[in-house]
DNA sequence: CTGTTAGCGCGTTCAA
DNA sequence: TTGAACGCGCTAACAG
């Protein structure tokens, strides 16, 4: 391995005047640099990132934290840091935290330990005021897909509600006027913010969802049938209750997949007997069929702006910190929705 | 933050006792160790990465090249290797490669200069004699879904072979006799292998397929008109010249679905008109409908062993790097073969 | 069993 | 504009 010294030498100056000319900073004599830089080239030498962190206390690095990263959508979000990284030399450190609040703060504390300042964290459930507590530790830790207003400077957020209200409008512009809505997590901040915006919406245009209409169980019985299970249980449960509806709106998309495969084995056809609407727009969106009518979260887009945004609050002029970071849902129209005026 | 000196001097020792305690190696007294234990937990002291990495050249690090992270069949190896190296404490640096091969060999420079010895690195097109000559300088290099002969105990692959060899003998099983294959890009080696195993496998029943019954084109129109495009010309230019066939294999789950769509927008359905077979078993083969029959990559597992193989290569006692590493797939029956007996 | 010493490779003073 | 000296936090010899 080659050392600053090794360059030093074979260059004939000291290692600080090497370590000015890889770091691009201080005075640098015009051809001592050009020098330097060759036999850096020549030597093929690359600084030692764990010297570097040690020493500044600091490191190229940004932690990414999510629930798991097979999953597309989060791991979109690992993908739209990378590259967001990428453009100013950092690298992403990827954890799992399987949705477990300890496990996010033990992530937290790993990443620091590496020097990383810069951490997005994917944290729906944690208490927010020890977040709070933390982002005030931690000038770089931002937090996307939610949105706490302690710290509201630090969060990245869809307007879920929006997305809700896209939803409405648009079933209601298609002359649906009975709307069912199958959810899955009443603990979940997104899903009610989106149940909510889809009342409001229909609401304004004097439509009104019967509770009953409205699927969204407090219990574990999501988990313990999992998502196609639960959502072929309460496609059944709709039915068995006489619900009237011509559309459904499903928390994400991959609900309204295994909702409309509930639907297709109860012998009904989309859009044609019901129509869906789906949530995130994911590629899953584009390759079902029919092809999913659905509200897009621009997550890797969010995911890249996070970065950027905890990059500038760690640099010597941070921007951003007393604005908030609120992105728009926009509806993507596909197929899985009827006109039935 | 709370260094290895404070908590020496809290607890009255020496720094090495320190270390040694955190390390849980060395020689230390009973009563030592539990006191000194008692500090670091009270202390919250946690050891620094850097430090550590510097001095002992080497970092707790598994490293994960892949060309991107938001698709699932990737985003499996670097949940497979985080799952893994959790177990070992070590942590997960995740890179996209974008399948340059340019931007593969930079990464593993980057991940060599944070100290890292672990590294999975999926590469599709690196030149073999390049990868060859890298798994020397580096013992914990390992490949995933690559053979490669002159390196193979550093390589964990599947047979592809097999594969194709399953999909034959199923479909032979539930008679079918005239099949198609869609395939996507002839300078890839798996898509050959899986190609070659469906022929052989329907060859042992003396079956032949017509070379017109297999799509595997070499140009680039595949790229230009993405999976979706692609898969619909393919089946509309298998119709169009009269290709006789009752079951298409395609190359992966997100092809088959592809497929599957294009026959259905022409009408046709599957399975009763035609069987359609995939490879992988992603999550959306599970959801799509007809629920997909495929064969089972076992992605994830596979990963995990790499992880388990790489951090046993850099260990005192390696072991594992005489043997290959070779995963066979399954067959997991779903609802898009018909049974034409 | 424990402490002392000497760096790891680098950035950052401070002089020159 | 350049160089020398120091120390980041830790582990690895070596003494004791």
């Amino acid at each position: 391995m080659v050392t600053i010294k090794d360059v030093a030498r074979v260059a004939g100056v000291s290692p600080s005047t090497v370590s000015r000319v890889v770091r691009g900073q201080g005075k640098v004599g015009k051809k001592c640099r050009a020098k330097v830089q060759k036999i850096i080239n020549e030597m093929g030498y690359r600084p030692n990132t764990n010297a570097r962190a040690l020493v500044s206390r600091r490191s190229e690095l940004v932690g990414v934290i999510t629930p798991v990263l097979h999953k597309p959508f989060f791991g979109s979000i690992a993908h739209g840091a990378e590259r967001e990284a990428r453009k100013e030399r950092f690298r992403v450190m990827t954890l799992n935290s399987l949705n477990d609040t300890d496990a996010e703060l033990d992530a937290v504390s790993s990443l620091r330990e590496h020097g990383c300042q810069n951490i997005i964290l994917h944290s729906k459930y944690g208490d927010e005021e020890k977040l709070a507590e933390l982002a005030e530790q931690i000038p770089g830790l931002v937090f996307i897909s939610r949105f706490m207003p302690s710290i509201a400077p630090r969060c990245i957020w869809l307007d879920n509600v929006s997305g809700g209200r896209l939803a409405a409008d648009y079933l209601y512009k298609k002359g649906h006027r009975d709307v069912a809505i199958i959810s899955f997590n009443s603990q979940n901040q997104d899903q009610e913010e989106r149940i909510q915006g889809v009342k409001q919406g229909l609401a304004g245009k004097g439509v009104n969802i019967p509770d009953e209409n409205i699927m969204f169980p407090i219990n574990e019985k999501p988990h313990k049938l999992g998502i196609q299970g639960y959502c072929a249980s309460a496609v059944a449960e709709l039915y068995a209750k006489g619900a009237k509806f011509t559309a459904i709106v499903t928390y994400n998309d991959e609900m309204a997949i295994a909702v409309m495969n509930a639907l297709f084995d109860m012998g009904k056809s989309v859009p044609e007997d019901v129509s869906v609407i789906g949530f995130d727009d994911l590629d899953i969106a584009k390759i079902c069929r029919p092809a999913l009518t659905t509200i897009r979260y621009p997550i890797v887009e969010m995911a890249e702006y996070a970065t950027k945004l905890s990059l500038s609050l760690t640099s010597k002029e941070p921007e951003g910190f007393e604005r908030t970071h609120l992105f728009m849902p926009t509806i993507v129209e596909r197929n899985s929705v009827k006109d039935i005026n």
